[in-house]
DNA sequence: CTAGCATGTAAGTAATTACTTGCATGAAAG
DNA sequence: CTTTCATGCAAGTAATTACTTACATGCTAG
């Protein structure tokens, strides 16, 4: 027996779903199926099949960000600050896969994913602007415009995880680790004064 | 009255509506309707549903991939070649922006498209080895590893394009031109020797 | 023990969807 | 002029889907 919740149990069920095959496609039985309960007790919990994605997206808009974790650990060295955050942006994005999937999918039908996976970059890029205008001041880095490079470093730590989450190893097997060591350190050399 | 022949008014309208809602939510109805034909033409020109979207596929693997193009005014300067390379890479895939988005939503209805959009990093990965290798003997970049570079170089316009396409402005407003010269500015001075 | 609450079961309904068939029409080609 | 071919139109079908209603069952709290 699961120790989850009803609930719960349906809203993995249809979280799973839905990222694989779609909203249309994810059947409301399919996931009762999955969920291991019967098809009457979603629109008893959720009203109607709408309401399912909706509690997903509420779910995912209450996930703690990992703004404050960012900003631990900062030892002004720029190299280890760079790859510390690149691991852990890379793994909180592996974390929320489906929910971003989903995301990917369902921006038509479900406009408030979009907005709420949007919110993501853009806080991250306001804390790594921030982060470099203060290591620019320390004398760390060169003169650059750093709304830019913040997106720059932004972009590579999402390709490589849509690489990861969407093609495996099919375009590499290269281990994840290196890849964003290697990344970093032609990015920090680039940024060096 | 449109130029084009009534099976690629269809295959226009298939990849418009199945890009944006999904294959199981395009419905053939829709198609037809956004096609200016009727419904029983589609199953005379493709047999059936999927057969569509199989049409849809082969098209696309017989589209030119940018490798040629890439070879060509290969200067040598590193800055100028990235840039070059960058620009022209994250055209080819807005140019593909649809058929990209089929990719994301239909991998698991269709298998073949993730093969054929695993093939383009795939393909500019090797040619992006072999450059880099050519300007490491040249003197012209320091020891790394070659593959890991690509790969970021690949990631970070990846990462820009799908920032672009999927979230439009909202992250940043700042000009694909400005973006994508402060990435490679960066990303050539730090592989710099 | 009992009252309530969550869930299962059974059955059904209206709408939609992919797909078929038969026939009419109009334009182009021989 | 006539044949052929692509397409439109009308009607229909079997399956699926989201969702409802009514009733049975079992667990838990008072």
């Amino acid at each position: 027996m699961s120790t989850k919740s009803t609930a719960e149990r349906i809203l993995d069920a249809a979280l799973q779903l839905v990222s694989e095959k779609g909203y249309t496609a994810a059947t409301t039985k399919a996931i009762a199926d999955l969920a291991g309960v019967n098809e009457v007790t979603i629109f008893r919990h959720f009203g109607n099949k709408r309401g399912i994605l909706k509690a997903i997206i509420e779910q995912f808009s209450y996930f703690p960000l990992l703004q404050e974790e960012i900003n631990k650990n900062v030892t002004w060295e720029l190299e280890t600050d760079l790859l510390n955050f690149s691991v852990k942006h890379f793994n909180f994005l592996m974390s929320i896969k489906d929910f971003v999937m989903i995301g990917f999918k369902e921006a038509m039908q479900f406009p408030e994913i979009n907005e709420e996976i949007a919110n993501i970059p853009l806080h991250i890029k306001n804390e790594l602007i921030h982060y470099l205008q203060e290591m620019h001041e320390r004398g760390k880095i060169r003169e650059i415009d750093f709304e830019a490079a913040a997106l720059s470093l932004i972009a590579v730590n999402f390709g490589h995880f849509i690489s990861r989450a969407r093609l495996g190893t099919i375009v590499s097997d290269m281990p994840t680790e290196i890849l964003l060591k290697t990344s970093i350190s032609i990015f920090s050399r680039g940024l060096a004064p």
